[in-house]
DNA sequence: TAGTTATATAATAATTTTATTATAAAATGA
DNA sequence: TCATTTTATAATAAAATTATTATATAACTA
């Protein structure tokens, strides 16, 4: 992924979003990403969510019907540090997504890989 | 200029690489950007360069028959951050056009506003 | 002043990206 | 098994971005 690559996926809001909200949050389905962007349909992430995996930026992890979606760490020492960066120095940009994901009723429980 | 607003600024192979360059070399007229991005042309350097003028990110100086571009020293400090370390980390993405640069002849000379 | 160099802009076409709607598939649970 | 939940995908439409070509402007130079 070289660097304009690496920028384009960072160039939309739903994308972008996505990126800082599972990286505060260390991974999260795709129903808590729609809780938290309340304004955008869930095909509409799941798309966005469908590039960030297939360029490498994200991974996933099936756990019963959800599926989790984490930073890649694989990806570049510079890119994960922009990624931190932007997430440190830009809280108020989510905040309102981080809230709304609080809020959310029912969030799937996470089972550790030893215990499934 | 908000994160997503910024990032759509580097999402494109020309404007990514004249930020990088102009980071690099403190300052670069369009001319220059045009001897170190061969492949492209004139008014496609001038119309990527104008958006990333409109949008803050960049600054003009006017020098005789020059134009000068430069990083807005006002943007916020996690996006000089980033710049600087996408230049840092990926000397190589732009390499050959700074060889490209450095191989131009009659680069125009500076002058220091205090000597104009 | 006429020609040249450097840069910007406008009009249009081409391309790419994004959204929407509908539907499918996979897993769960009654 | 049937209904429900969660997620993905496909088809199409809409919107946004980008490239191309032509032209304009400004400054310098002969």
């Amino acid at each position: 992924m070289n660097p304009t690559e690496f920028y384009k996926n960072l160039a939309d809001d739903i994308r972008l979003k996505s990126i800082l909200l599972i990286a505060q949050e260390g991974e999260l389905c795709v129903c808590e990403l729609m809780a938290a962007l309340a304004e955008s349909s869930q095909p509409k992430i799941s798309r966005h969510l469908a590039l960030l995996k297939s360029s490498g930026l994200l991974l996933t992890r099936k756990q019963k019907q959800w599926v989790f979606y984490s930073i890649n760490p694989d990806i570049a020492r510079w890119a994960q540090q922009v990624i931190s960066l932007t997430l440190k120095e830009n809280i108020d940009f989510i905040t309102p997504h981080l809230q709304a994901l609080h809020l959310m009723g029912a969030r799937p429980e996470r089972i550790a890989s030893c215990c499934e």
